[in-house]
DNA sequence: CTTGTTATCGTCAAAATGACGAGATAACCT
DNA sequence: AGGTTATCTCGTCATTTTGACGATAACAAG
């Protein structure tokens, strides 16, 4: 392994003067199901934490982009057939000793799935389930999983306000209600069917009306929406009332 | 160097089958000066991008937390004295070719530094100079700079909307005009100065009154306040009008 | 003291918000 | 079939917030 060029600083450097790292990249995973926010999961085959719970993720590859590992680590460890209707780079935890057996930076991405399948009965990925996010902390994740859950946790329910992640979270046509029920779950509140209507098809660019309508239970039927071109929520939604 | 475990994976690895990573940190400092935005950037001594202005950077040593490599480089590289008052981690850029020697990922991080101290006269970091933002993106940086910055900026000007970063552009104490300049520099806006007075002193937690006024130039005399406990602002300020 | 400049307080119409009423349209039960 | 219940959607209305801007306060300079 030889390098073409020295790296450029205070003095030449040859390859092993420059410390080498291990890059990962681990997923949080985010989906609504059965009323509660919940994030894909395996559990861990091997030491060290062997048996616990963690986030998918693995070894960035020679030559390969970034975001490209997070959605191939996804389907690879997770059997997950659906592909995120989005995804993030969240942050990248590299604190020296978060892993026992090497020195690694891992790139967390954050992924919303939306309307996600059953948890995969057979398979060569079967350790893979959803998991509701305060049950996941409570139980204990390997590594510093916690943090990266809660680092994201926060990201998404901060983000709610102000763009329209939630959309993500439905599949490509939804009703308002669906979309409330996003909010309500991620952030843990409840928020007024009336007030909300009106403030989601009020905002510019934020939602499509296809025409169709959908039953879904006892009541009228609802309008289908399709996400607007705008990313951004203006005004922004609080979550303080 | 012996690995003292396996990497999990499918299959099992030794140290030579997953892939090094050289791992850096670059830095985006960021402060108000003469009615600008402006970036600190220093200028390359070597190949590649030799002579051309580049973010501050470095590699982050075997045992040593990311952001602690991003102060030691911010002050090594460029002789900075001033403890930037805000340093966040922005993103992680690790495309295969964005440095032509070697597989690199670049831990960005975003500082804001205020009242910087003029360009360094001598010294070992000489090179290091404040750049109107604007100037910067026009003239061409190293590698994937331009992209960093402007993602940073970026940043900053939407995290201006909804926390209190942009008291981190001032020091420990600062009048509401001084924090107004800031957003109307990072921004590129003009505000009004009694409807911004009255939404920033009325924000819950977000000013805290000193007392002690201020003369700068002529005019009645400012009063000066410090950054409050709230590092969110509600309600938030928008850029539009 | 007059003029210019900035800081701060007040006023007012327009817009947004929160609370809630009411009709429309469906499923469900008897 | 008819009544009940539930959801979707449109309206109403008092309160709050916003944006535009007038007016006063407190300084420097001439």
């Amino acid at each position: 392994m030889t390098s073409p060029a020295s790296p450029d600083g205070p003095a030449s450097y040859d390859p092993t003067d420059y410390p080498q790292f291990a890059v990962t990249v681990d997923l949080v995973a985010l989906t609504v199901r059965d009323d509660s926010l919940q994030a894909l999961l395996i559990t861990r085959a091997e030491e060290p934490f062997a048996g616990r719970l963690a986030l998918p993720g693995g070894f960035v590859r020679p030559d390969e982009e970034l975001s490209a590992a997070a959605i191939r680590e996804l389907s690879e460890e997770t059997g997950l057939r659906r592909t995120p209707s989005h995804l993030e780079q969240l942050k990248t935890y590299g604190s020296p000793g978060r892993d026992p057996r090497m020195r690694v930076a891992s790139v967390a991405y954050l992924a919303m799935v939306p309307n996600p399948p059953e948890p995969r009965p057979g398979g060569d990925a079967a350790a893979a389930t959803w998991v509701a996010v305060g049950t996941a902390l409570e139980t204990g994740l390997a590594f510093d999983h916690a943090t990266i859950l809660t680092d994201a946790i926060e990201r998404a329910r901060g983000k709610l306000e102000y763009t329209s992640l939630a959309t993500a979270f439905c599949g490509p046509e939804f009703t308002v209600s669906q979309l409330r029920h996003i909010y309500e779950v991620v952030w843990g509140t409840r928020l007024d069917p009336r007030n909300f209507h009106r403030k989601v098809t009020s905002a510019e660019g934020f939602l499509l009306e296809t025409g169709h309508t959908m039953i879904d239970g006892p009541g009228r039927p609802a309008a289908l929406y399709r996400r607007g071109r705008s990313t951004t929520l203006i005004p922004p939604l609080t979550r303080e009332p």
